[in-house]
DNA sequence: TGTTACATTGAAAACGGTTTCACAATACTG
DNA sequence: CAGTATTGTGAAACCGTTTTCAATGTAACA
């Protein structure tokens, strides 16, 4: 049905190992063949079926970042990250998304099992940290944006806590010191050490904790709203607060605005992700900004390496984050 | 080096055959032969290999899905519908994304040629036409999203002039004649038709076309905040306008509310896409709503059926919009 | 008891490439 | 000119499955 490679043979004149010489345009073949072969490919309009070749070679070149979905659209530099890297030592990346689902998130790691893949980055698995270990020791799987404690697979990330300290940090330095924490009740590590920096900043400058002024919700901007109105409704209500992503911290402006509060000068708010929309939504929000694109280059050029390697690199990279001042901060 | 189904034949003591039986879950296998196998397959950790399989099969059961990048959240929706349906008939739904790069979305096409995926659905291509069609003689290919001129390959979309025109004649029924548009200058066809769809709904309603009510732009905020700024400048601007996206109409509102319009009622604003921001933004931006599920739902189930086809079906199917009305238009 | 039907099985072919190996032809070496 | 590299080539092995096909053993039936 398909034309393969015996057919270009045939139409050649030669046999099936010269066409794959040419194809893969190994030196010792002589210049007709190079042409013979050349044009009975072209005439038969021959693309050789990756699965003879996947089969023999044992390895795909494709690596598989599995996803939560696309919607959160700061992965999205990650992504490029990654294919950049990839790209240039001959790899495809592809994407493929979980929704949340451990299941679904083991079906894809499935793929790479079977080496329909030849491995995978993780980005926030919903898996934990046993079954990832367990997965990690017989195949190339890495994570990156999000670390697992007790996870001894590669990974790359930012240093969470050390990014929600500094960002409460500034809240503090800004002269503020009832901060609230709008964070969310489903536990992604992420969140949890952001969390664990904003105590610690707390702790730098002396302010005790107050249970009361941390709201755990959702991911979505209507649980940021619940948040702020939360925590602006407290007998003594903060005058900073702290979200763990900007999604959360633009639908707490959102609802700050609404009720008149003036933003950057009563009440100042500091998001985390620096996504697209941080600086459409007025006022500009503050936020902390995390190498995405590096982050994504990093961690496919170490599980390359690690599929070379005899000894696997399984390593936990922190790439450096930055906070970005805007309006919802005063500056 | 790996673990084959041959060291579970010979770990079961039975034939690669019984073995590819039980794990197919064929029926004519006798109760021992399954226990065996299953034994041996837990006692190995043996995974089957797909390199194997496919290429025996000749199939992957796997569908790739070629967009531009996953920074438009909107795309999200789609994927997931193309994943339920996909995946309801045991595919998976792979993505991979071409930063607008005809090159790169030909060579992620060549996945397709190389028998890597089963089918290929474009979202948005940059490649012509002409290539199109000539690809999808050959392959199974379709659209989503997107339609393009002359392409006779399967195609799931809706109807961007008659939602164009909706929007507008929206506009006009509140009152308003002096309607502007912010389009873009990279033409996509769905931009071009929305565009259509405005001029229809000006001759619907006697009013004229000005060709200084339109401007050209890109797809970002910034260039909806110029937009808007080019429109407001006119010696007689427009009371209401419209953009063929959510994102330039954010900007545009941008603009707006740092001069002081009173949006709703002064000016008013029509998007398109409904992203999820469009709700968020204050105030709540009024949008075209296309159904990208159902879109990504439906497109696979036509691109499964077409693999199974004799005679594949290259039509173009057109789902419903609607509009969603908020603040921006004063609703 | 002999024949037929059926269930279970394994050997081998097939899928479409790449790579090894042996071999012929040619080019170099002394 | 004999001997040795070097170059170009094709036959065949190989990758890991699924599937065909023939064969075996057993049960059912007359």
């Amino acid at each position: 049905m398909s034309v393969t490679i015996k057919d270009v043979a045939k139409a050649a004149n030669v046999s099936v190992a010269t066409v794959s010489r040419v194809l893969n345009k190994k030196s010792n073949v002589s210049e007709e063949a190079i042409q013979a072969v050349n044009s009975a490919v072209q005439a038969l309009g021959y693309s050789p079926s990756f699965l003879g070749r996947d089969l023999r070679k044992s390895e795909t070149r494709r690596i598989l970042a599995i996803i939560a979905s696309t919607e959160q659209s700061f992965y999205s530099d990650v992504i490029r990250g990654m294919e950049v890297a990839a790209f240039s030592q001959g790899y495809d990346v592809l994407i493929a998304t979980t929704h949340d689902d451990p299941n679904h998130e083991m079906h894809l790691l499935g793929m790479l099992f079977s080496r329909a893949v030849d491995g995978a980055v993780l980005l926030g698995p919903k898996l934990d940290a046993a079954t990832i270990n367990a997965l990690g020791e017989k195949h190339n799987i890495a994570m990156c944006l999000e670390r697992l404690d007790n996870c001894n697979v590669l990974t790359v990330t930012i240093d969470n806590v050390k990014a929600g300290r500094d960002a409460v940090n500034y809240l503090i330095r800004k002269g503020h010191k009832k901060i609230g924490l709008i964070t969310t009740l489903q536990r992604s590590q992420s969140s949890i050490d952001r969390e664990i920096g904003y105590k610690l900043a707390l702790k730098d400058n002396g302010i005790p904790y107050n249970e009361d002024y941390v709201y755990f919700g959702g991911y979505e901007t209507e649980q940021g709203m619940r948040g702020c109105e939360y925590l602006m409704n407290l007998p003594s209500p903060p005058t900073a607060i702290f979200s763990i992503s900007d999604i959360i911290a633009i639908g707490a402006m959102n609802y700050a605005l609404s009720k008149g509060y003036r933003i950057g000068k009563d009440l100042i708010f500091m998001g985390f992700d620096n996504i697209q929309y941080s600086h459409m939504f007025v006022p500009h929000l503050s936020t902390v900004e995390q190498p995405c694109y590096a982050q994504g280059k990093l961690v496919i050029e170490k599980l390359i390496e690690n599929m070379k390697a005899t000894t696997p690199d399984h390593n936990l990279y922190t790439l450096p984050h930055s906070l970005v001042l805007r309006e919802s901060t005063g500056d």
